[in-house]
DNA sequence: CCTAGTAATGCTCAGATAGAGCATAAGCTG
DNA sequence: CAGCTTATGCTCTATCTGAGCATTACTAGG
């Protein structure tokens, strides 16, 4: 799974799916003569795929439920996730970048709690709930209902939702057919499944690696460093702390520059000083802590 | 990977190599027809070739490198990497366990820096960056050489070393002969470098998930709890500190019974409270943050 | 040129947290 | 009962975080 940030909106990479069905991430076999290690295989399939070559990748997960492949016996499919950071890129034909957003509305809380939660999930979820106090303890934290908000459980809420049947996909799986209205849009097989490990994971991260300027162009300012913070992690963040925190961690340095942005003040470029990965222990940005009720 | 905790030390749970050569960790090939899911796999595995079985298990890592497997055309072996916490419990014949830092001595940092680091591989590391600016930085910060030391940086510490030629799997890997003194005992194939990466990890984890619990007994002491914690993360914990962590943090309740222990007044007995897992964000132990210099 | 608008940047302050150490309590051993 | 040992309670300070006010440096419109 591919990630990129533009005009402050997270996207994420898919190529289209077999005979007009929901879109896929780029994946594709493993050819045990060519490929030397498992990242030389991923960039082989992403490049003939979506054209696009990825610099910062990590394995994020591998999925081997028999649930996922096609049960025939005595062979199975063994699916290693990645999770690979660019900065924007024009991909190739069939490759497409889609708004993480349009898959998981329900996780963009930089404006507050969003309008599909409070008008949509809510009352699905307590439908669901009902008379359940167990499964309203569940939405309670993981929808942060008179808890607070945590924006490193995506897979949580998606595989909740996904077991109160409100995302298409727990349709598909039972092959039903889909109800109206449902939350998000759906991916092939189970990859909105892997797409939501990997946000969590990358909103995680991100509080302690320095992940986030693998989706930067060389310069920047620091309020385009933040928008594209809170673009990924889903939440807004306190502007003047944001930048202390920024200076003070030495994560970047000036380059002297400047730029007239839209109207106001112009602002200081910045760049990465990419030798802080090596010196610090732990150079992220801390997101604000989850206050206790 | 299985670990525990006895006696303030931490373990790891290996079984008999092959032909007497080293040990290597518990594992064993999926079978497509019979496991329904990964995890399934690993506990059957666990259950035949150790006997113990765990409640706690998370995924890894997947290694795919071709240099793993024999180098057979149109075959290749991955390897999904588990890591399972457990209490201290008798494994079956042909299984044991052996401490972790008979594996990594270096990382045992509870009493300051480990004599093996200063005797034995600082002036080695010395030698392989001799005139090598990179290598120097690299071996001083992974190393915590005038730079903080940090608990979680296991693999690159192990990587280092099997770059400078200093732990035994690098010359195996080459085919050639050992030289004498080398650090730590080895694991067959790649194996130590699997419990880096999960030693690693674990002590990453155990800042903000309390898997700590899945090592202790139902009922536990504040003291033994936080030897436990020390064992696992090499260093050692400000008591007090450590105590007002726990208490504020709600991860346990008392007991209400009371331990008289070696010599002292007796400790009030706690026991761990389940239900904080889904109540909090990240309940966990903080490590103390590494200094800057 | 002057004024208003806008965003960048600088600074301060209070509350919370972490690191460190002192003081007291409650057992045990002789 | 004195002395030892560990558990437990409490305090003090440096640091960090969340929040907001104030100032600066531009642009656009009169």
């Amino acid at each position: 799974m591919i990630v990129t940030v533009t005009d402050d909106e997270p996207k994420v990479l898919v190529v289209d799916g077999p005979d007009g069905g929901p879109p896929l991430l780029p994946s594709g076999p493993l050819d045990p003569d060519s490929d030397d290690t498992l990242d030389l295989a991923v960039r082989r399939w992403l490049a003939i795929q979506t054209g696009v070559t990825v610099s910062y990748m990590e394995q994020l997960y591998t999925f081997g439920d028999r649930m996922r492949s096609a049960p025939e016996p005595g062979e199975r499919q063994l699916a290693v996730g990645y999770l690979a950071l660019v900065p924007e890129e024009t991909p190739a034909e069939g490759a497409m970048w889609i708004d993480t957003y349009d898959l998981f509305p329900w996780e963009d809380y930089r404006r507050g709690p969003p309008s599909v939660l409070r008008d949509d999930m809510y009352p699905r979820l307590d439908a669901w709930a009902f008379n359940d106090v167990a499964r309203q303890g569940r939405a309670q934290i993981t929808f942060g209902i008179g808890a607070p908000w945590d924006p490193i459980r995506v897979l949580e809420r998606y595989e909740l939702l996904y077991e109160a049947s409100l995302v298409a996909e727990a349709f598909t799986a039972r092959l039903e057919p889909l109800p109206g209205a449902l939350g998000g849009r759906a991916l092939g097989r189970d990859h909105r499944r892997i797409v939501a490990t990997a946000l969590g994971r990358l909103r995680g991260k991100l509080t302690y690696r320095p992940l986030i300027f693998e989706v930067m162009p060389e310069a920047f300012t620091l309020t385009e460093l933040q928008h594209t913070v809170e673009a990924l992690v889903g939440i807004e963040l306190h502007k003047q702390n944001f930048r202390r925190i920024v200076d003070r961690g030495d994560l970047v340095e000036r380059t002297g520059e400047h730029r007239s942005s839209t109207g106001g003040r112009p602002a200081a470029l910045y760049r990465f000083r990419s030798d802080v990965v090596s010196e610090r222990p732990s150079p992220g940005f801390s997101l604000p802590r989850p206050k206790r009720l």
